[in-house]
DNA sequence: CGCCGAGTTGAACTGAATCAAGAAACGTGG
DNA sequence: CCACGTTTCTTGATTCAGTTCAACTCGGCG
């Protein structure tokens, strides 16, 4: 599994030579955990990074004891306390998962270690992140002038099945509203 | 200026080996530009990395026939089409200066030459975009659920003299909010 | 069965948008 | 250096999308 799984990223994002491939295999472990478990708690240190094999994750943060969700990650996202894995400060956010899930964690000792060893490995990690910096711009243009509702469409454009695992209050809260006012744009679509 | 300009990169960013120095200054050019000069138009493909050496850009698009800011580069910050230049799409952006500016311009392909050759700058490259995708974020979380007055507050706390180099119209939009808004925010302040 | 969390619906409220008008600042050419 | 038009900023009145608070429905499950 962890073989397959070191494939499937780098034929997602960048290929890496066979001598750096076995030594992330080392590296690299697979887990599972339940649905509900917390990778990352609020005011903790993480320095691991996830890859999602098989499940469903989301980081969240809370805002006025509200809980809102920052972003999501399926079967081959990545997924990590951005704040704390990149700038060595306890994490504003909490991280769990939405189903019993697989991951694959590195450290980011380790990843280090590599990008410092493995030219490959360290454009692996420039263009996972250029990913992630282009999907983020696309929310906020979203979340800048979009209504609530061209919000929500485009949020099931990318991902049409969220709605069946991600429970409604944890979208809402990732698209900048409240969990009623998603009900309703929901209602009003399926009136259409 | 072009060598002073990229040592000041390489401190800000990553170090370069001497050579892979030598050569990003055969690649690299400074230019100069008028204020209200559009650097890139929507539409265009845009191959072109900016670095701001002196002045200040700002990246727009058009939405309803409305110029919303998207992102706002002053001295020593980089400043692209970013869509056009990491997926080779036409540019839905326009960059335009705001100041009189002199910029660094380096083109996609010599990046990419620069990129593979060596691995310093495929390093520069990953730490750039990573530091680009944690300001993003940050201006999800504070789009997400912070008041306008908040994300005003928020601006000027990082950008200090914003207001003084930038319309107020490119700030409220790049906000999400609109002018007048911003115009009314501004004025209960100083009523305080 | 009754409880519990997740989602829905309703009514009142509010922050920000919109529309409209005017004031201030800015640059350009005479 | 002033007069002019243009752009930028402010202020007011009205409207509206989305929030808040509260009550209710539904399906699952001990």
């Amino acid at each position: 599994m962890l073989k397959e799984t070191i494939q499937i990223i780098t034929q997602t994002f960048s290929p890496l030579s066979d001598e750096c491939k076995k030594e992330l295999e080392q590296y690299a472990q697979i887990q599972s955990f339940q649905k509900g478990h917390q990778l990352v708690k609020e005011g903790q240190f993480s320095d691991k990074l996830f890859f999602i094999v098989e499940g469903c994750a989301r980081a969240y943060y809370l805002k006025d004891g509200k809980n809102i969700t920052d972003w999501f990650a399926f079967e081959h996202d990545f997924i990590c306390a951005i704040n704390s894995f990149f700038l060595f400060i306890p994490s504003p956010h909490y991280i769990e998962l939405l189903e019993d899930s697989t991951l694959l964690v590195v450290s980011r000792e380790d990843m280090m270690t590599l990008s410092d060893k493995y030219h490959d490995f360290e454009r692996l990690g420039r263009i996972s992140t250029t990913k992630t910096m282009l999907q983020l711009q696309q929310r906020v243009v979203s979340l800048q002038f979009e209504s609530s509702q061209q919000r929500y469409l485009n949020l099931i454009s990318i991902y049409p099945h969220i709605e069946l695992r991600v429970p409604l209050g944890d979208i809402a809260s990732y698209l900048g509203i409240t969990q009623e006012t998603l009900s309703r744009i929901r209602a009003s679509r399926n009136r259409i």
